[in-house]
Order: structure tokens, then C-alpha cells, then sequence
DNA sequence: CCGAGCGTTGCCGAAAACGCAACGCTTCAT
DNA sequence: ATGAAGCGTTGCGTTTTCGGCAACGCTCGG
């Protein structure tokens, strides 16, 4: 598939992930003497140490710091060339990469994907959930073409395409009292136990205002950084759970859970970001996908 | 110097420059079967045509275009990855890719890039003179980092730096009797034989812009597209010819040949304009030439 | 109709990349 | 303290890739 003109690009870029020559090797499937040499070479040429040697294994330098940002850069350029030249032979084909945080992954990515590919099939999707900060990092580090994530602090390197305002859902089993009500009330749902997102998940911020400002006090039984277990609890009794609008289906019952509209004063909104990193020349397909995602998170609105 | 990751990036741009295999074979010092293999090894890979092959040689295919594209945006961006590295040892080296009109090449950037070297020894210099459609055609084909042209028209891949406007000025020799008065008005050039830049070159189009709107008649006795040539041939003579400010040197005389401004609320003026290509990132030294050029222009006005 | 110029191919030597085994070193646990 | 476990690195033989040489088939222009 690539072609071995950015193969010392691999080689570098897997030697500053796994911290080690030997480590970077066996993933190369090639042995450390050569990876090595092929390091060697390449400092003898730019004439720069790239990585400090520790007894532990390697750290780059700022130089090789500089040399990992142009080959990752390069490698994500030379897939889009590959792409855009399979659209002018008319095979729309490609890989969409995208970084998100958990709350999208259980409906809204598989319903959307699933949408864009009746359209545009022949087109790949590589989706990594992840928690917010690693999102942003992906798409430093030309991982991912898009990230979407929940709640995040704008950036000097990273350009947003789209903000929704998301409003806060409680998520319970849909035999639960709660899920009779159309509206609910956060005194109302205060009055079960709650299964909460930890600090790590979208949301919780939102909950954590909430509560400083309100004297409610909230019965939380279970925390986890798991959407999907959290979920899976609620289900179970009569705990009450709380997500932000996309992840969570809202008219219809999925699994036998279902989801409210929480609506309070005091309650705020964070908006929902679908970002590229700044100057990047996304492939043809991605702008595509973002297109279609920008157009469903608008109307769902 | 260069690496040999982008060798094929440089055998396939040969290729399309020269036009044919066995002239790009002979410019890159191998033979014709190498070269031609190398091609071929590209094309299976990326599962593309680049050429099309004819009887007189090759001519790139809309797939060839855009990987020429990438390969010279790739070739650039390693140099500017070179000379990055080089500023994070200390040592300030790197060159300064610039493509302009010619009406600069005369006094504009000697002096100025004199005045750089003092503050930035180690910094070289490429200074390619053409007309205007190839400075554009020299920002997008990577081969300058900056480009300064005279009334160019704006276009949407390239991203104007600064723009100073550029009055007329009127060239004649040193003992020329209109040399004797501070302020020209355009009719008392018109009593003196006129040698005129053509077409090509700027200015020439405000002239005629003023001829067309004026009953005045010139009598143009040379016309050529070498600045130069015109200064040597008033030099010589009583005739009168034009040029735009900043290539003239208007106080100063210099071999004989002085310059001054010429004063018609008939005559237009055209900016100047210093260029880059869009959304590209320059290496440091273009960009604080960049700034000192704005700086000395600037202040020129 | 022939020669000039082109891209292309088969075959062989040269050069670059790789694998293997071993060395010197630091770190950590016994 | 001391041996084991990692680590980067090196010498040397092997494999793969790349380039040179000569020749072929082709299209065009005189």
C-alpha cells in the first residue's frame, strides 16, 4: 500500500511512540540494527541529533520533535494525494479518520456513518473514542482528520467547523416514572440515586455547576467513565443517568432505556465542536463526512 | 545535501519540466532505463497514470498534475524543515527563494538584500527574474517562497503580504534638460523621444491606460522588454523613458541615468505587491526578509 | 521511405537496506 | 554486591533495490 518513500517517516514516527528502538523495530517487523542505522543516516544528513539515547530507551529532541511533526504531516498528505487521485479515476474510495469522546460512539457516529455510506459507499471509516484531550491530540498529530468532542477549550492550532449547543438528557430504564413525564425537572430526577459520568466524560461539568449553585443534594451511587456502563445500570432499577443530547437517542428506546430532556434554569450549555487542525488540507472525503455531520447535528437540533 | 526520500519527487518533476524521459534522465546525471523504471514503479503503486506518452515525449496526466503538486509541495516543505532545525542549533542558515518582475532587479533588491546580509550573514539569497505570470506560476510551483510583482491581479491561491502603490517615474539621462526641473508633467516628456517598456513589463500598462484618454501622441522610437536596455539607450541620447518608483533610484544618479516623478492626475497608479503562495508556511529567513522588504517599502512611500 | 527521437525491456553489476550475532552500557531486583 | 534484563550499537554476510548498457518497437518529419 505506502509506498517506501516516507518509510523512514514510519520508521521515526514509530520509534517516538513506543520510546525504543527495539520496540519500534518489532513493530516494523525488521530487526533494531536496522532501524538503527536507518536513524543514524538520517541525523548524519540534517546534521541533528533527533532522539536523546537513555539507558531506558529514547526521547526525541526538539530537532526530532520538528522531524515527527513534518512526518506526520507528510504521511497524512501523501494519503490525500492517494484518495484525490482515486476520485479522478472515479473510484470514490478513501478513509475518513475521526477522534471523538465516548458520548458519540453509542448512536449518533453508527447512525450517521451508516447514512453517509449509502451515499458514498466505498468509503472507509476509522473511528477512535477517546477522552477529550486525546482528541485534540489526534488531530495534532495527524492521526485523525476530525475530531468532535464536548465541552472543548478553543486552541491557537485547531480550527472548529461547527458548535451545537447541547443540552443535558437524563438517561433511565424505560420503565422508570420519570421516562412518563415528556419534561423533567432536576429536583424530579434527584429524588433516585444517580449513576453519574466522571469528570473525564462531557457533562459532568455541567452537573458539577449545577450542584454548587443549587442546595440539592444528589445521591450518587455509581461513577465511571463508561457511557456504556452506566447505561447498562440504569437499565437495571431505578437509578437516573445523565448524558449530553447526541449519545443518547432521545425519542426512541433503545435496550430498553430511553433519555429525557433535563430542563432547569441553572442548568447550563457547552457546545458540541466538530474541528480540523488548523491549515490542514483535509481529503476529499473527510470534508465530505463533515459536511454530512454538520448537516445532521444542525437539524437535530 | 538533499535526501533521497524525495529523489522520486525530484525524477518525476525532471520529468515533467524537461518533457521527455531522456532529457530529465541526462539533467539528473542516470540513464533513461532507470529513470523510466522508476516511473513505472511509481505508477503500479499508485495505481495511476501520470503521463501521457507520446512520439515527442511526455506530458503530465490530471493524476501526474496533482502528485507534482505534492511533490513539490513536499520538496519545499523539507527544506523549510532543514533550515528549521538548522535555527534550533544556532547556526542561522537558510536560503531565500524569491521570484519579481524585473523592474526590481535593478536597485530595489541589491540594496536591499545588502542591508539584510548585515543582520543575517548565513542567509543566501536565489533571486529569479521573470515576468509577471511567472512569479505567480514560481509561488505555485514551489520554486520561490516570495514573489513581488507589479499590478498583478489578485487570484485565490495566493495570499498578498503588502502592497504599496507604485507611482510613474520618468528616466532620462543625466544631462537630459528635463532633468534639471523637481516635478515632470507627462506633455513635457512628450516633446522627447520616448523608449518604452513593453507589454511585459510594468507600467506599461498605465501609460497606455493615459495615451488611450489623451489626445497627446507619442513618439515611440524603442520598445523593449529589458529595463536595462532603455536605461542604456536614454543614456546616450534626449530621448525619455519610464519605469515604476522603487526600480529607479529617483534621487541619486547612477551611470548617468536619473529619474523623476512625473505628476498627471490622468496617470493611475498600481500597487506593488509582495506575495506569497496561500496557506503556505515559509521557512524563517523568508519570513524576516518578508519583513524587512515591508519595512523598506514602507517607508519608501 | 528512412532516420531521428522517443519510451521501453532484458540482463548484469553496484549500492543500499536488512538480518544475525555479539558487545558495552545502564538500570533494577535479588 | 551481583547477575539479569533492557537498551543502543557494531561487524559482517545476505537480500533487495537501483542504475548502467545495449537493443527493440514505435511515431513522426523530411
Amino acid at each position: 500500500m505506502s509506498l517506501q518513500y516516507l518509510r523512514i517517516f514510519n520508521y521515526i514516527d514509530a520509534i517516538a511512540r513506543s520510546g525504543s528502538i527495539r520496540k519500534a523495530a518489532e513493530a516494523l517487523f525488521i530487526t533494531p540494527s536496522a532501524l538503527d542505522r536507518r536513524l543514524q543516516d538520517l541525523e548524519d544528513d540534517l546534521g541533528a541529533v533527533l532522539f536523546e539515547r537513555h539507558a531506558r530507551g529514547m526521547r526525541p529532541t526538539a530537532a526530532g520533535e520538528l522531524f515527527l511533526k513534518h512526518a506526520r504531516h507528510q504521511r497524512a498528505d501523501y494519503e490525500r494525494l492517494r484518495t484525490d487521485i482515486g476520485h479522478l479515476q472515479g473510484l470514490h474510495r478513501g478513509t475518513v479518520n475521526i477522534a471523538a469522546s465516548q458520548a458519540l460512539a453509542f448512536s449518533l457516529f453508527p447512525d450517521v456513518i451508516t447514512q453517509f455510506r449509502q451515499g458514498n459507499p466505498g468509503i472507509n471509516f476509522s473511528v477512535r473514542i477517546c477522552d477529550h484531550t486525546s482528541v485534540i491530540q489526534s488531530l495534532r498529530d495527524f492521526e485523525a482528520d476530525l475530531g468532535l468532542v464536548y465541552n472543548v477549550q478553543p486552541s491557537a492550532d485547531i480550527s472548529p467547523l461547527l458548535e451545537v449547543e447541547q443540552r443535558l438528557c437524563a438517561v433511565m430504564a424505560e420503565s422508570h416514572p420519570l421516562a412518563q413525564q415528556p419534561d423533567l425537572r432536576m429536583r424530579d430526577c434527584l429524588r433516585y440515586p444517580l449513576a453519574l459520568p466522571d469528570v473525564s466524560l462531557g457533562g459532568r461539568m455541567l452537573l458539577d455547576a449545577f450542584f454548587a449553585r443549587s442546595s440539592l443534594s444528589p445521591n450518587v451511587v455509581l461513577e465511571s467513565n463508561s457511557f456504556e456502563m452506566l447505561r447498562n445500570f440504569v437499565r437495571g432499577n431505578d437509578a437516573v443517568s445523565f448524558q449530553i443530547q447526541v449519545g443518547t437517542a432521545l425519542a426512541r428506546v433503545q435496550d430498553g432505556v430511553t433519555a429525557r430532556h433535563v430542563d432547569d434554569r441553572g442548568l447550563g450549555s457547552r457546545p458540541l465542536t466538530l474541528a480540523q487542525l488548523k491549515g490542514r488540507h483535509l481529503p476529499l472525503p473527510a470534508m465530505r463526512f463533515a459536511q454530512t455531520l454538520s448537516e445532521v447535528l444542525s437539524e437535530a437540533e
